[in-house]
DNA sequence: GACGCGTGGAA
DNA sequence: TTTCCAAGCGT
């Protein structure tokens, strides 16, 4: 099957692609930490970090990790609390379960030898088609395209492809195209090459298309599609959860809350919250609510983006118990357990720096 | 196949 | 201010 077509135009041989790429790689490449080394539980630690997540974001905590965790033996390990503690803050915690999941999963059915093809590199979990693509390319040299959402966007107009590429219709035809583009090529400095060419050049919004090297290959330019692919069908419109955050405390505690499943930051620790559909809340219900019925589960919502504190600075005295609602600072204890993975945790941090209590 | 999961930066 | 979205995956 010939997969780049003749009859999309008079734009020069896609099959130069590739070898155009490598040119740009070689010039624009960006150092980082993983790219220094082919030991394939860092590129693995690294392909998690990044997942939905920018390199500038990611970096720290890929730092974090290798000097903690050195090894992915000692990443087995370590107690999940510790691993959820290195990932507070950065999201996705799923992520970090999977990850310290998939570490005991290398020892136990890997004998502790990372596996080193597509196939059983997929086995590991939180690791998807496009991870083990990647590990597999990069710390293997097998050739496999790592799709990704970088790619989609650089192949997606590069062939003036129009259609929703949330679609998986779509998503295959990218694919083969990945495939035939990788053909001949050095695998993993391909993929990178690509990611890295959509993340740098090809970027989603206002690129530089007047100074591309792929300018005269691109079939979205040549018919002035750039701004309109890829296609995104947009789903779900977006809908705000208010959080109201009490503080209670004695002389030497805090109460703290561990949230549970079903929701948003599963199994992480917060203050004790009411939640409401506006920003209003009712003192008087709330002080009530949030100290009669701490164990019993705040109502839930789906579909939630943001999270909004109420600014309403509440003070309640219920026997010896003080009661707060926290406007975005507010007081200070020293006996949150370090262990702890907290929701927010900014807002700890500047419960933790205040000092007017 | 649709949906939910986080955070921070950019426009 | 709001919206988009960035090296996806599990359910």
């Amino acid at each position: 099957m010939e997969l780049f077509s003749p009859l999309k135009l008079k734009s020069l041989d896609p099959h130069n692609i590739p070898e155009v790429l490598d040119t740009w790689f070689d010039q624009n490449e960006r150092l980082m930490p993983w790219r220094e080394t082919r030991d394939p539980y860092r590129i693995w630690l690294s392909e998690i970090i990044l997942q939905q997540t920018r390199v500038a974001q990611g970096t720290p905590y890929y730092l974090a990790f290798i000097n903690q965790f050195p090894t992915i033996e000692k990443l087995a390990n370590a107690p999940e609390d510790e691993v959820l503690k290195l990932w507070q803050g950065l999201g996705y915690y799923s992520r970090a379960r999977n990850l310290h999941f998939a570490a005991k999963q290398v020892m136990m059915e890997f004998s502790g030898e990372f596996p080193n093809q597509y196939s059983s590199i997929l086995k590991l979990k939180g690791v998807g088609p496009y991870t083990a693509s990647a590990i597999a390319s990069i710390a293997f040299g097998e050739k496999r395209a790592a799709v990704d959402g970088n790619v989609i966007r650089v192949i997606s107009r590069l062939f003036g492809i129009s259609e929703d590429t949330n679609q998986s219709v779509t998503q295959n035809t990218i694919q083969k195209l990945a495939d035939e583009l990788i053909k001949d090529s050095n695998p993993g400095r391909h993929n990178q090459a690509m990611m890295e060419f959509g993340a740098m050049q090809c970027v989603p919004k206002n690129p530089n298309c007047q100074n591309c090297p792929l300018s005269e290959y691109c079939i979205a330019l040549q018919n002035q599609w750039v701004d309109q692919i890829p296609l995104k069908v947009k789903k779900l419109k977006r809908r705000s959860r208010y959080f109201h955050y009490f503080i209670i405390q004695d002389d030497s505690n805090v109460w703290l809350h561990r949230r549970s499943e079903n929701d948003i930051w599963n199994g992480l620790y917060q203050f004790p919250l009411i939640e409401s559909s506006s920003n209003e809340l009712n003192l008087p219900d709330a002080v009530f609510s949030i100290l009669g019925s701490l164990s019993v589960e705040m109502i839930k919502s789906n579909k939630a983006k943001k999270h909004v504190l109420s600014h309403q600075d509440i003070y309640a005295t219920f026997h010896h118990i003080k009661v707060k609602c926290l406007p975005e600072s507010s007081f200070i204890s020293s006996k949150l357990n370090e262990v702890h993975t907290f929701a927010l945790p900014r807002l700890i941090d500047r419960y933790l720096e205040s000092n007017d209590f």
